[in-house]
DNA sequence: CATTTAATTGACTTTTACGTAAATATCTGA
DNA sequence: TCAGATATTTACGTAAAAGTCAATTAAATG
């Protein structure tokens, strides 16, 4: 691979190696709707914008959003609508999604607070085994 | 309830309505041994150590980890062992946690930006329409 | 051109995290 | 003491998110 890699198309298989799931995987993310490879014959091409895409789902789910959570998101990064109730409620939901990540967040603090207390512990106990770091 | 509610013990209905999930729910975080609320009969009644395992079990949902992934956690914050070797291993793990979350807030951020993005363009959109906010 | 090699499709299976229902037991106030 | 509400146990069911396997098909390569 180059450090200037915009190369037009990916396999499957790339990615997979890339992001460490299966082609199962995948073709499952396409079943739902949240990606569409273009196709040469029936052999599916992953461009630029499906590979994002692909790393976006990921992301979601380290966090913990169900794929319908995800597509909800994503649908929220499209054009917006040109309807003033529809973009309303938009921001709405926009809302609502950074309050659940904000509240995620505070729930990520208060378990690393508690993990350094847990280490502190386990450092002193070592100390007192008498043995250096 | 009182503003100095350190009652001893809550049914198991109290969590219920407290949590906003069901008895099946406690239940089952029981049976995976992730808390043991001592019994009067067969009655289960919660201490407040248990009510607190189960807002971190709650916590650890909302972050996506699995049950498997909670006790784990969960183990870390006990007594920490006494052999150095087994010390070692948990301060290992207990950081391999740590880099997980410290991810998952990478993930949050990233999310969040992007959400910003989305709402900016949609209330760029309501101007647009010529409406105030 | 024959054959590995890589992809696709479809069907079935598995795991996780509960939901639901039935039968039984316990408590509680009238 | 008895009806109605609350709990428990056991067992089976289910939805989401893939895993696994088999049958095809297409592509590439010696």
């Amino acid at each position: 691979m180059n450090t200037l890699d915009k190369r037009e198309f990916h396999t499957i298989t790339e990615l997979t190696k890339e992001f460490g799931i299966s082609t199962r995987t995948i073709r499952f993310y396409e079943d739902e709707g949240l990606m569409k490879p273009v196709r040469r014959g029936r052999t599916r091409l992953f461009r630029p914008t499906d590979r994002r895409r692909l790393m976006f789902i990921l992301r979601g789910k380290r966090l913990g959003f169900s794929i319908a959570d995800i597509r909800e998101i994503m649908n929220m990064y499209k054009e917006p609508p040109g309807e003033e109730g529809q973009l309303r409620l938009l921001i709405r939901r926009i809302n609502e999604k950074r309050e659940e990540l904000e509240q995620k967040r505070l729930d990520i603090d208060l378990t690393i607070q508690e993990l350094d207390h847990a280490e502190e512990q386990s450092l002193a106990r070592l100390a007192e085994l008498g043995v250096g770091t």
